[in-house]
DNA sequence: GAAAAAATCGCTGCCACATACGTAG
DNA sequence: AGCTACGTATGTGGCAGCGATTTTT
């Protein structure tokens, strides 16, 4: 709905070149600037501290104000007043003060000087990764916003505490660490299905190893739910594991607690909060699992749902954010979204199967006999039989 | 420009039944 | 421990229906 506006002729053009349209704004230089010179000019390190701010993405002539969570837009205070006051389902939108630009953007990785998650606020960080998008200067403004996007949406992971079921008294369960939140958060659904409850970190030990899951067929990954449910949960966070541990990082690694029996209680859902665009289509277990936002606790057990929020304020290092994002982007690119088959053999029968208005309909006797004879054709002529299941 | 109507899009539930899975004997 | 029988749960695809969103009038 942004950028319907966007596509005015009204857009401010950079003062530099006067020729594209402004995508920042530096406070230092009072000037609007396009990517292209934004980039240009910020690169020396001096520039580089200009405290700069994104154009507001919907009249493109005002420095944002606000950053609009549901939208993943950067507005004005004009726009943002007349955008989120329209209907009562805008006005819900979250919306956070939008905070400088740090560093350079486009060219080499800044130091990281921010720690904590609320850095993420204004979606750039400065990391210098080379898929990361921050951002090359060939790189056109749709790519700017995917990365904005990818930015916060990590961000968003990155500022929330994942929940932590107690009902295993010997457990630590593996999450948090210094109150922070251990892998299987970044990796909700890495293997999906009870895989995830593999994925183990050991405090005391120093290697690392990759937990194979028993059942490996959900490869689909799941976007964590960016508030609300998980928010809510209770955490729990034995003392002697908040001295300190190890963050030993490595792309794609899985670290392993050993000493949790599960990183999650089986009742613990990973709901998502995705936009159709990122749906993927999982088996019906997997999606279970993941849609379920308060599964109702069995009985005579506590339930640890029903009770306030608590959350415990985020104690990332600069480090650790940065190694969090970037599992997060590398899980993101590698998500599948196609409908994954765990049973060929289902697949192939429900293909036969006779439908009413797509509905499958009961076989009649004559269509089972042709069916048996058909098949049991079929097993003399080309050894056909059952499709293994897998 | 605002409002209403129409069109489009995306998600969800339903159905039957072979197969997987768990339990008891 | 291994086997069998039985009951229950799961998964599969295409369509209708619904709500939300977008486009047209």
């Amino acid at each position: 709905m942004l950028k319907k506006e966007n596509s005015n002729n009204w857009a401010r053009v950079c003062d530099s070149c006067h020729s594209a349209t402004c995508t920042v704004y530096c406070r230092a230089d009072s000037a609007y600037l396009c990517a292209g010179c934004d980039a240009r000019i910020h690169t020396s390190l001096m520039a580089s501290r200009h405290e700069r701010v994104w154009v507001c993405e919907a009249c493109e002539r005002a420095p944002a104000a606000f950053l609009c969570k549901a939208d993943a837009a950067s507005l004005c205070a004009s726009c943002d007043a007349d955008i989120h006051s329209a209907n009562p389902l805008a006005r819900r939108h979250h919306r956070v003060p939008i905070m400088p630009i740090p560093g350079t953007i486009y060219g080499p990785p800044a130091v990281h000087t921010i720690s904590g998650g609320s850095m993420m606020i204004g979606g750039t960080t400065g990391e210098g990764t080379e898929d990361d998008g921050f951002l090359s200067l060939n790189q056109d403004a749709d790519d700017t916003t995917i990365d904005e996007e990818d930015e916060d949406e990590a961000a968003s992971w990155l500022l929330l505490n994942p929940p932590v079921k107690n009902n295993n008294k010997n457990n630590n369960y593996g999450m948090l660490f210094g109150g922070e939140v251990v892998d299987d958060y970044l990796d909700l659904a890495e293997y999906g299905g009870d895989s995830q409850f593999n994925d183990q970190y050991s405090v005391n030990q120093q290697q690392q190893h990759y937990s194979v899951p028993q059942k490996s067929y959900v490869e689909d990954s799941v976007v964590p739910v960016q508030n609300g449910q998980r928010k809510s949960l209770i955490l729990y966070q034995p003392p002697q594991q908040q001295q300190s541990h190890h963050l030993n990082f490595q792309l794609g690694m899985e670290y392993d607690n050993s000493n949790t029996g599960y990183g999650y209680p089986a009742s613990l859902s990973h709901s998502v909060s995705i936009s159709s665009m990122d749906v993927s289509v999982v088996p019906e277990s997997a999606q279970s699992e993941t849609s379920i936002s308060h599964p109702r606790p069995p009985k005579g057990t506590i339930d640890l749902f029903s009770g306030p929020p608590i959350q415990i304020p985020p104690q990332l290092t600069p480090m650790d954010r940065e190694a969090r994002v970037l599992r997060y982007r590398e899980k993101k690119k590698n998500r599948k979204f196609e409908k994954t088959i765990r049973y060929a053999s289902r697949k192939a029968y429900a293909e036969t199967r006779p439908r009413i208005k797509g509905r499958f309909a009961k076989r009649t006797d004559v269509e089972v006999e042709v069916d048996q004879m058909f098949s049991t054709q079929l097993m003399t002529d080309s050894s056909y039989g059952i499709v293994p299941s897998f």
